[in-house]
DNA sequence: TATTTAACTTTGAAAAACAAAGCACTTTTA
DNA sequence: TAAAAGTGCTTTGTTTTTCAAAGTTAAATA
């Protein structure tokens, strides 16, 4: 037997990275604003997270306008995509003997 | 649409806790060396998150000895059987939309 | 002009994770 | 028989992570 936490990625330990990228494999793009509803978070709170996922290129800011007024997006890269789905299939592994 | 993490189980966020309560859906009854050695943990951090399970009355000790070495040996609990399927139903409904 | 909204950054506090050491006890080994 | 090693912790202290709150810049709205 092997460890079964082994290849669990570590930045999908926290629920609200897990959220946002869940979010992001269905909807190939969320406001930051509706991320910050959808997940109940303050707005530090989010953007440290968003921080965190594009430190590690999994997502992708698209700063933009809506008239002149600014407006964040944000999109799951390939990358980020692959390390999710690499992430899903670990945990189903670790999960599957039930 | 609602909050995708709101469902998920705070005491699962942790990855040890997550193969603890993984090993120990499968095998009704699991060493705290066997688990140690599985995981790859020290002794303390094994124990503090053991303790916190514990806590939560999701798993259970038993006490015993092998010979007349101590022999400590942890299982699930029927709450704790019942939160850990909650939580991966939360983790299923979640990430389904894909 | 004053307030509000957007999307942050910064600051600081609280919580969690973790390794290392200590401990009481027993068994094994030299 | 003395030393070493294993079991299963607890304690201590450091590092890391998480978060909320406040500050910020620029534009929109009342």
């Amino acid at each position: 037997m092997k460890n079964p936490i082994a290849d669990l990625n570590k930045i999908f330990d926290s629920r609200i990275r897990l959220g946002v990228m869940s979010m992001l494999v269905v909807n190939n793009e969320i406001g930051f604003n509706d991320l910050k509803k959808m997940l109940e978070l303050t707005d530090g709170n989010l953007a440290s997270h968003l921080n965190t996922l594009e430190q590690a290129e999994f997502i992708k800011v698209h700063k933009g306008f809506i008239g002149r007024k600014t407006n964040t997006t944000y999109s799951i890269t390939p990358l980020g995509k692959q390390a999710f789905k690499a992430h899903l299939d670990a945990l189903e592994k670790m999960i599957k003997k039930l």
